[in-house]
DNA sequence: GCAAAAGTGTTGTCCTTACACCCATGC
DNA sequence: GCATGGGTGTAAGGACAACACTTTTGC
């Protein structure tokens, strides 16, 4: 039963009181965030990696991270490093897992929040270059800091099944494109060669290509057509759209 | 270049001590874990909730948590929590995501990560009943404490999704199972009547299911064949396994 | 014997895959 | 004219959907 000689005011403070209680009574642990950027550019997925702070791991490849602030939630400390380390806004990141084990880190226990992104290389110029930041193949990378090739192979593996459920890929390309540069994107990303017959028939059946009535132009060879993505047919056939399955 | 006249023990111990002076200087993040286990029964979504601890929110549903322990995984702290409340073990829990907000507590910034799980009510009795532990049908939960209805919701979302990726319908079954049980499952949960035959053939393909040389009993018509889940084959099969399509 | 569900194969359709030749452009 | 990739059709195989009758048990 609630007490009415309390004030409401007084009744929360008690309240909060328990609460915050509580809550000091919890161990506390450090936070990091790691932006995995996946960027498609020279037909090759690519992932915006940094050399590592640490002399432990001098040399080696390193996610973009650094420590949640105090007052951050997680989804602003993955776009503040994002923009911290790249100079980049305005770039969708999405949460993916958080790694935890406990020697993960060398300092000590450090627990891991990771987003990742896909973008367009050109449209997104490196304003910065601490720490050599720079665009790397991801199927060259053999070996990486802490666990940081582990949570990349996950990302990857994330990213792949992500494409297939969703049309991101034509987020990589301009707004007006070929069916080869569409097949490239695919390819590099799901890392696999698909027959260029197959994959025109498959995406004209989906409906989602606007045939423009333009042709590339100062290409070295015949110039394909270019097509736009119909977001609106997308939108209407989104419901009865499984996936696209190569 | 690396001083020659260090021994490899001093480099590494110097190495070491710049890691933890660099995650000393980390903020630290209250860190707790919520598990979102749901149940099938009697043709209804079920989750399994308590009353919440705190006088703020006070008659009101929450999800089963806990902070996490100093030394302990997130996968090992979701685990422990479940047990704690519910005497269950051996449920297979995945991680879902990672909240952040920092008013989703009243009692001040506290990071949860989410699991969730999915199984069969009456093969997980509850051994222990504090805090009103039940389990309350999905679709009739209005209002929770914290942010927990929110988590619920994204939950459910992950659930619908997985159960086509993934035979999580196992998890409903007994450990002996007919072939109609399982097609039950299946039918209820995607709401669609399916042909018993071809149901058939497309998981005798699978190769997922043992046959046991025993039969159902004290049924009011010819007993059907019972079958167990063939863990084994399924994480053999997995990497090639795409869905479960109907 | 009757109700109720188990068990079992075949066929047509559709989707996916594999595959080869001519065409348009830049140089 | 030659190098480069664009554009096109067809056939075989595999997966999926539709479909009906006989069998086994409890009552």
């Amino acid at each position: 039963m609630i007490d009415t000689n309390k004030s409401v005011a007084t009744e929360l403070a008690i309240v909060d009181k328990d609460a915050m209680e509580l809550v000091y009574s919890y161990p506390t642990v450090p936070l990091t965030v790691d932006c995995v950027i996946f960027g498609f550019d020279e037909n090759a997925l690519k992932v915006l990696v940094i050399k590592s702070d640490l002399a432990q791991f001098h040399g080696q490849l390193s996610l973009l991270g650094d420590n949640v602030q105090s007052n951050e939630d997680l989804d602003n400390a993955a776009n503040r490093v994002l923009k911290q380390r790249t100079g980049m806004s305005n770039v969708f990141l999405e949460q993916v897992r958080t790694f935890s084990k406990p020697d993960r880190h060398p300092g000590g226990r450090v627990v891991t929040t990771v987003y990742a992104s896909l973008l367009n290389i050109k449209h997104h110029e490196l304003l910065l270059h601490d720490n050599e930041l720079k665009w790397h193949a991801v199927n060259q990378i053999q070996e990486m800091a802490f666990d940081h090739k582990h949570i990349l192979d996950v990302c990857t593996q994330w990213l792949q099944k992500r494409i297939q459920e969703h049309p991101l890929a034509f987020n990589l390309l301009p707004v007006k494109f070929s069916l080869r540069q569409l097949q490239n994107v695919y390819e590099a990303i799901l890392d696999v060669k698909l027959d260029r017959r197959n994959f025109r028939k498959k995406f004209a059946a989906m409906g989602f290509l606007n045939d423009t009535d333009e042709m590339e132009t100062h290409v070295t060879h015949r110039p394909g057509k270019l097509y736009t993505f119909d977001f609106v047919q997308y939108q209407q056939k989104k419901k009865n759209f499984i996936g696209i399955d190569f």
